[in-house]
DNA sequence: TACGAGCAACTTACATCGTACGAGACCGCA
DNA sequence: TGCGGTCTCGTACGATGTAAGTTGCTCGTA
């Protein structure tokens, strides 16, 4: 149960180095962003780094920990913000930078599910989204309940996404879309007309209409619980 | 690429019927429910109805088809709003449905990750939020924006909460709490002192929360986008 | 120069998985 | 008695994660 951030790396001062945890890391992170965790296998990953199997264990313990790493590394290229910006736009900012990493690594959201992320790099990042709403005069349970509903938002929109990402590409109506709309025509015809509506295929809007709704519902409650 | 949706049942107006796609399904998802979607497997299923393996594919065509139609089952258990409520009250309740639904299926918030959700089940329930939006006289953009957003939040939410639950019980830290703070305590003193306020571990109080500032949000909207 | 220690990569092997394929078993109807 | 459809099963293949043990390398030290 214990996570791969509790120890370190193998020692290693020796001298090989073919492979390397942070080699196998890199790569792995490749054939997740092109093909998924469910495409991604150790023999896989050892071809493509030209070497065996088993190799890659003595680097890293475990698959689960090797997918852990790389969310953890996903984490590592999220934007820190300036450290005196006021919260609401440096919050907003923030959660353009999380559907940016989303979009980046469609299996991101879907790791989120099934791992904790708890590595220095997550923790960074949930730190620094904790700091303006401090800084802006919130107790810390004030604070960490904020961005707890805001990024609940842009993870639960970024799971739609990456759905509809994953079959045709952005912005448009997912192919198999007539099908869809012939099954329910007569029984959901609201439904079906939905999903005719182009502006509802606009995900970039929906993401700000979202975003601006949950924004100005905390930005209600700030004023109130700073007080 | 089709979905099961698409087309019905083998035909059978047979005679054996000792197993059958319903009885599939609900076993299926006790166990789905039990031990989540990595460990449930064909055999395993099979076993547990008293058949063989294979002989589950003549009722479903693949693994996944049949996690799609389990999926379903779940939506089909979401209770319809009154056909004549408010906006405002009947949404709220809605998203107090889908949590409860969360919570009792914990696998379901990541199934939404890999299946798209078009089954019957899912498409009366996507119906039955749009209803009482149109009904205050959004637009049918309007009506799915709004939707989208909460529904959005709840389902990251729930992504996070099935995450914490599936490691210890609910509203309570986790048993890795003591280790994880051990970890970041120079380096991160907000968060960890944010990790030991037992507030943030109020599951239903952050949700309700949460809640609250996207339906404000929203509320804000409704106004405008109806004139 | 010789040698053991530990690091790194490899080989083999096993259990488990989804499911393709085809062979039966049973039925009602001709 | 046969036939075509409906269902169940047995066998088998390829892929997967990884446990266990083996081999060779480079050291520091004697």
């Amino acid at each position: 149960m214990d996570s791969v951030f509790f120890s370190k790396p193998r020692p290693g001062s020796g001298q090989p180095l073919g492979l390397s945890r942070e080699a196998i890391v890199r790569k792995a992170m490749e054939m997740l962003d092109a093909h998924g965790m469910q495409k991604l296998s150790m023999r896989k990953l050892a071809a493509e780094l030209g070497a065996a199997p088993m190799s890659l264990y003595w680097h890293v313990p475990t698959k689960d920990a090797l997918i852990e790493l790389c969310l953890d590394e996903i984490y590592g290229e999220f934007p820190l913000p300036a450290p005196d910006a006021d919260w609401e736009p440096a919050l907003r900012e923030m959660m353009h930078s999380l559907r940016h990493l989303a979009l980046k690594h469609p299996w991101w959201v879907r790791g989120i599910g099934e791992f904790n992320s708890i590595g220095p790099n997550a923790v960074a990042m949930a730190d620094s989204m904790l700091e303006p709403m401090l800084r802006a005069g919130l107790s810390t349970a004030a604070a960490a309940q904020s961005v707890s509903t805001v990024s609940s938002f842009v993870t639960g929109f970024a799971l739609a996404e990456a759905n509809f990402a994953a079959r045709g590409g952005m912005d448009e109506p997912p192919p198999d879309l007539g099908k869809i709309a012939d099954l329910y025509r007569e029984k959901h015809p609201r439904y079906v007309e939905m999903l005719n509506d182009p502006a509802v295929w606009m995900l970039e809007g929906q993401f700000e209409f979202g975003l601006d709704c949950v924004i100005d519902g905390i930005k209600a409650r700030v004023a109130a619980l700073r007080s």
